[in-house]
DNA sequence: TCTGGGGTCCTAGGACCC
DNA sequence: TCTGGGGTCCTAGGACCC
């Protein structure tokens, strides 16, 4: 920001900063490994909406065993399974006719997993960002630095100078597998896009640290698609444009980049480069929230999709009073024949908790849909706000204590509209309280 | 790769207001 | 009285990510 332009990569204004990305090495399934230590070495697939017998479902995580056999996350589990070996359990006598080393996902495990190494991430750092269970960003600059320093001595001239950056990068990944028990990949670099792409380089259990001065050399040569931002639409856009590395898209004109593919051309243009002046911002409150739902196979019955949607919509309801999120906005999507995603969604005046709108307001945006063939329902409520968590419950909504999920654009407006919202909110706050609670914007 | 579930951000057009 | 430009909000769709 700050109107200075900053021309080409020269921005030496700002004192280098120290980002780290820690990315879990196939997470689930080391979870799973973390149950049950046998599994070690082993090829293990963790799907999800998978069914005894059904071939709905898709891949949440293979091991590295697994993906050597040509699995592939979001692959059918069907087909998954197929490919893996028969299983060999020479521990039980019998030949138990297992489906390879197949496990449904358990996210109240992960997430108490996560929830162990996000207290060391957080204990390395001063701001931690964290992007999904299973990655994080840290800024690490006010702990560490560029400098370079002597390893233990070695006296090989060979060995060029280690920074201690690296020594931070490397003792949280060993943290991590001492006191956790799972294995992450750690980058290290100047800036969140550069250290997202170093994490991912030497997986698993990597370390890659691109300091200031080799953010460029780095970058140079890497296909486009591994910039976060680029997936198949766009590389192939770029393709046709002569782009295919990273060095060819810092190359290309920002204006002609910008004239496809709008501000999106031109900060990829920037990451390419190895520039990125994002800040490493604290996790926020979530943005949405939904809950969707695949049939077995396209159906035309209007009965099961409405009880579908009042199904999805009672379980999105229930979340979203969950975390004390009170929601403006309220809409479904319905997935038709032969992969067409619509959406349909409808503002209220004000935010509310009222699971039986949610309901109502579904099946009136569904009724639209109800003479196609379906494949998938979805329920989602966003514009959210939040009834300023933990006081809330006894300090009786003083009012205006509502923090808002979205920008920070309120009117005036506001602060009437919401009687209805907090009337909500008030009756739920002593029902419910689990143990996921007190960690409300602890993940995700 | 005919496709699971939960998210984020961006874009584009229309309504509406001044 | 037919016309300018700016701004915001809304919905729908798309691309992408894990």
């Amino acid at each position: 920001m700050s109107g200075s332009t900053l021309p080409g990569t020269g921005d030496d204004d700002a004192p280098d900063r120290v980002v780290l990305h820690v990315d879990m090495d196939c997470f689930y399934a080391s979870c799973e490994r973390l149950k049950e230590p046998e599994l070690r070495g082993q090829p293990v697939v963790v799907g999800m909406g998978y069914e005894e017998g059904e071939t709905i479902g898709a891949v949440a995580t293979a091991s590295y065993e697994a993906r050597a056999y040509g699995v592939d996350s979001a692959q059918p589990i069907s087909q998954a399974v197929e490919r893996l070996p028969p299983v060999e359990r020479p521990d039980l006598g019998s030949a138990d006719d297992d489906r390879g080393h197949y496990r449904p996902v358990d996210m109240e495990f992960y997430q108490s997993v996560a929830s162990e190494v996000k207290a060391i991430l957080h204990d390395c750092a001063d701001t931690v960002r964290e992007v999904s269970i299973d990655e994080a960003y840290l800024d690490v600059t006010a702990r560490t630095s560029w400098e370079r320093v002597d390893d233990p001595p070695r006296a090989s001239g060979a060995a060029e100078k280690r920074t201690l950056a690296e020594g931070l990068g490397r003792h949280v990944r060993e943290r991590i597998a001492r006191e956790v028990g799972v294995p992450a990949s750690v980058g290290v670099a100047p800036n969140m896009a550069t250290a997202k792409i170093a994490s991912d380089h030497d997986k698993p259990e990597g370390l890659t640290v691109v300091p200031p001065g080799s953010v460029a050399e780095f970058l140079a040569p890497l296909p486009v698609e591994e910039i976060h931002g680029v997936g198949p639409v766009r590389a192939g856009q770029l393709r046709e444009m002569g782009i295919e590395t990273a060095d060819d898209l810092a190359d290309a004109d920002p204006g002609v980049l910008q004239d496809r593919f709008g501000d999106r051309g031109v900060e990829l243009h920037d990451r390419a480069g190895g520039v990125d002046n994002r800040e490493v911002t604290p996790t926020g409150l979530p943005k949405s929230l939904s809950r969707e739902s695949s049939f077995s196979e396209a159906t035309t019955d209007a009965g099961a999709m409405r009880e579908k949607v009042r199904a999805l919509a009672a379980a999105v309801a229930e979340r979203a009073r969950s975390k004390d999120a009170l929601y403006r906005t309220i809409g479904i999507k319905a997935v038709t024949t032969p992969y067409d995603v619509n959406t349909r969604a409808e503002s209220l005046s004000g935010p509310v908790d009222d699971p039986e709108l949610v309901e109502e307001t579904a099946l009136s945006l569904l009724s639209e849909f109800e003479d196609e063939p379906v494949r998938k329902l979805g329920v989602r409520v966003s514009k959210l706000s939040f009834a300023a968590g933990e006081q809330a419950s006894l300090d009786g909504f003083a009012s205006a204590t509502v923090a808002d999920g979205g920008s920070e654009g309120e009117t005036e407006s506001e602060t009437e509209s919401e009687s209805a919202g907090e009337d909500a909110a008030a009756e739920s706050t002593p029902a419910e309280s689990r143990s996921g609670q007190f960690s409300l914007g602890e993940f995700e």
